[in-house]
DNA sequence: TATGCGTGGAT
DNA sequence: TATCCAAGCAT
């Protein structure tokens, strides 16, 4: 870990073509030090921020994560890096074999899409992670947030990093609301801007920080206002907490739904140590229909294959 | 912009 | 037991 040092270049006034300022920039930058700060004490030491992670190592880290609690994510990290340590290494396998090591992290597709990844790296890229914010954004399975996280975390570039655990603590900390919109605004975007530290070191370390306040104590569920260092400044409290208004979060329901079939069925090719024949995939679902959609939706999505006598495996493995 | 896409732990 | 939630992406 990097020193603690909670120097930020605040805004320079006047001169020219730099961001346009703004009424809230004083008032922000007096958020990155308790922050930073607080960051310093109480990060976690995960593997992927070890220097000897590197960017590949961020990279993987950050499709599993996608969704996905750090927990259930620790355990396949260490084994996909330590069977695949760069890019061309997993390139050279089958798509089905990072499908097959992927486990229960689930959404399997991110496994495909992280293979397909190495490829391109492999391939267009020399073997090496991008470092390019587009050229990152180009890649498959990496949108914006997830360039963004590989630039500031892997390079120390300067990119607003705007995931859900960052969105919290804007809404709390800024907006006062409990929590930020379902999909993200732009004004979400122009707000992580603005409250971006201008030198490229600090507003990485920004970036990490703020995701990990939101993590461990700008919870969703029940927050520890009381250790959190943005407590005296928060808009949030300082409304008095109000609950949030609107509509419900969501409310998707998993059971009986394809998800639920195709988890199951793919469950079973992952375990199988050779093609299994259509009849063992049969087993994991009662309804025909809904058993032949789901495994007809893992067979176009490439999380499957059907081989020309009938069985059934991950793509490309024995 | 709304929806589909897995899985399992916590409450 | 039911619901919520976890470092999103692609379409």
């Amino acid at each position: 870990m990097t020193a603690t040092t909670a120097t930020t270049a605040t805004n320079a006034p006047g001169t020219a073509p730099g961001p346009p300022p703004s009424a809230t920039a004083p008032a922000a930058t007096a958020l990155h030090a308790p922050v930073i700060e607080w960051f310093g004490r109480n990060a976690r030491d995960l593997p992927w921020r070890r220097p000897e992670a590197g960017a590949w190592g961020v990279m993987v880290s950050e499709f599993m994560l996608q969704q996905t609690p750090v927990s259930r994510v620790l355990p396949v990290y260490e084994e996909w890096l330590r069977r695949w340590p760069r890019p061309a290494d997993l390139a050279a396998e089958p798509p089905g074999e990072a499908v097959r090591a992927w486990g229960r992290l689930g959404y399997p597709r991110r496994a495909l899409r992280l293979h397909s990844a190495a490829a391109a790296i492999a391939e267009r890229h020399g073997g090496e992670v991008p470092t390019d914010h587009h050229q990152l954004l180009a890649l498959p399975g990496i949108g914006e947030y997830t360039a963004a996280a590989v630039a500031s975390f892997a390079y120390g570039q300067r990119h607003a990093v705007l995931d859900t655990n960052v969105r919290r603590v804007f809404a709390r900390a800024v907006s006062g609301t409990e929590f930020p919109p379902n999909a993200t605004t732009a004004a979400e975007r122009k707000l992580a801007r603005m409250l971006l530290p201008e030198e490229p070191a600090t507003a990485a370390r920004w970036a990490a920080a703020t995701m990990e306040l939101g993590a461990l104590l700008c919870t969703a569920r029940t927050p520890e206002c009381g250790r959190c260092p943005l407590t005296d400044l928060c808009a949030w409290r300082q409304a008095g907490s109000p609950a949030h208004q609107g509509p419900p979060r969501r409310g998707q329901t998993y059971a009986g739904t394809d998800r639920q079939v195709r988890g199951k069925l793919l469950a079973v090719l992952r375990e199988a140590a050779a093609p299994v024949d259509r009849a063992v995939l049969d087993r994991v679902w009662h309804e025909p229909e809904q058993r032949a959609r789901a495994l007809g939706g893992l067979i176009s999505d490439g999380l499957a294959e059907r081989l020309p006598d009938g069985r059934y495996r991950l793509p490309g493995t024995t």
